[in-house]
DNA sequence: GCCTTGGGTTAGTGACGATTAACTGGAATC
DNA sequence: GATTCCAGTTAATCGTCACTAACCCAAGGC
């Protein structure tokens, strides 16, 4: 995918005041666009959504997506790179955050025995990751089961940044478990990651028989049954 | 799907030796259709295969896929509750026998105190799950992928068998966390098998950086954190 | 040895859906 | 106030399938 020329004004902006002068309308747009795809992709998967599907949910009708997207893939390109660069971010912030906290108190004391702040780290990094899953689970589904429709540029982006977030993970955890090999903390990490992102399907449908279980019970559940998965010694 | 008449034959003989007279060449074809479905499904989606891709992938060209499944989602229908109901007998079978060990060992003695043994179901299950995950991962992506696309009937059909499915493991945790409401039970099963089936991810691409984790080392490994995550204590 | 069965095959057929073309109307610029 | 821009719109176009029709031809029962 080329680039959207997007004449000044470039990817930031969080915060969307009066920014551009007015056709920052164009912003907003395309941001329903993605909220419109992450719904309907997770719902019906990439192709079982049409273009007039999404439009139509976004406000627009139609072909009047290829003045935001250079075509169907690029909307499902926009929303998995996003994601994957905020969970990087999330990843990198939280991690940084705990290990300056760390190295603030108790400065250096041997190479290997800083276990414990290891622990904190992916304390955090496990409520996180919850808390991602749980106030998005459309993405998070979406991420694992439409990778494959993404153009192959799209493809290796996500990748990238997937692989970077999960050696965040490797690395909190090398502290923890000396002695295993990298490729074994990333199969760790991608276990966990399975274990957190079941959200999307056992909290998605309504159950038959007995009650759901409220978000911030499952929060804790996960977070718990997580951390006990991360620390479980190497067989 | 409603059933093939299959003349005779009904109740031995799963080995299929010269069992119907030669026609059972049809047999054959069927299962090699859904080898071969799981293995595109699973690499490409429901969506992304045609017709035409699964009939040359199982060596016929073509609508010759009428003659055995009514349409294309059958075929999915046919492998998905095929899975489901491997994965319930499994899990039955695997139940009863270490549920049936436990009372000849140790009769009855108070309706709570089988705490050890609800465990030894559940390192039971779980090695049944890893094992089942682990050789058959195609499957296991295209179910939880591509659920959405099976026809209604086949999608209750299969909600239903997997329900049966958690409610097995939900009974074994039962015992290990009394006072757990069974919907809390059915999320924590449902983490595990998240965890266990994010093989098909992990294990599935050449990684970059470092080596592959070989498949025996991958069971041990699953299997000790998922233990850890089933009896971690409920916060 | 006929004649039915039934798995296979190769040409349609009909939808559906992603793009593209041609046009429109209201801002933003000057 | 005229002109350019550009998000939108509606009406083609073009491919790609799922599925159906019309024929084959080996087997197997009689």
């Amino acid at each position: 995918m080329h680039e959207i020329p997007s004449p000044r004004s470039e990817a930031h902006s969080p915060r969307s005041e009066a920014h551009s002068p007015r056709s920052e309308a164009k912003a907003v747009r395309r941001q329903a666009l993605l909220d419109a795809a992450a719904g309907l992709f997770a719902a019906q998967g990439f192709a079982g959504v049409s273009l007039d599907d999404l439009g139509a949910a976004a406000g627009v009708s139609g072909p009047a997506i290829y003045r935001h997207f250079a075509g169907k893939q690029a909307v499902l390109g926009a929303l998995l790179v996003g994601v994957s660069e905020e969970l990087l971010a999330g990843g990198l912030r939280v991690a940084d955050a705990d290990q300056r906290a760390n190295d603030d108190g108790a400065a250096q004391r041997g190479a290997q025995g800083n276990a414990n702040d290891d622990g904190a780290v992916l304390r955090a990094l496990v409520a996180f990751h919850v808390d991602f899953a749980l106030s998005k689970p459309e993405v998070i589904r979406v991420q694992d089961r439409d990778f494959t429709s993404l153009s192959p540029d799209d493809r290796s982006a996500v990748r990238r940044l997937q692989r970077r977030y999960v050696d965040v993970w490797a690395g909190a955890l090398a502290g923890l478990h000396p002695g295993t090999t990298p490729a074994e903390l990333r199969v760790r990490a991608q276990a966990v990651f399975g274990l957190i992102n079941s959200t999307p399907h056992s909290v998605g449908g309504a159950q038959r028989g007995g009650g759901r279980v409220p978000a911030a019970r499952a929060r804790e559940l996960l977070s718990a049954m997580a951390l006990a998965a991360l620390t479980a010694p190497a067989p």
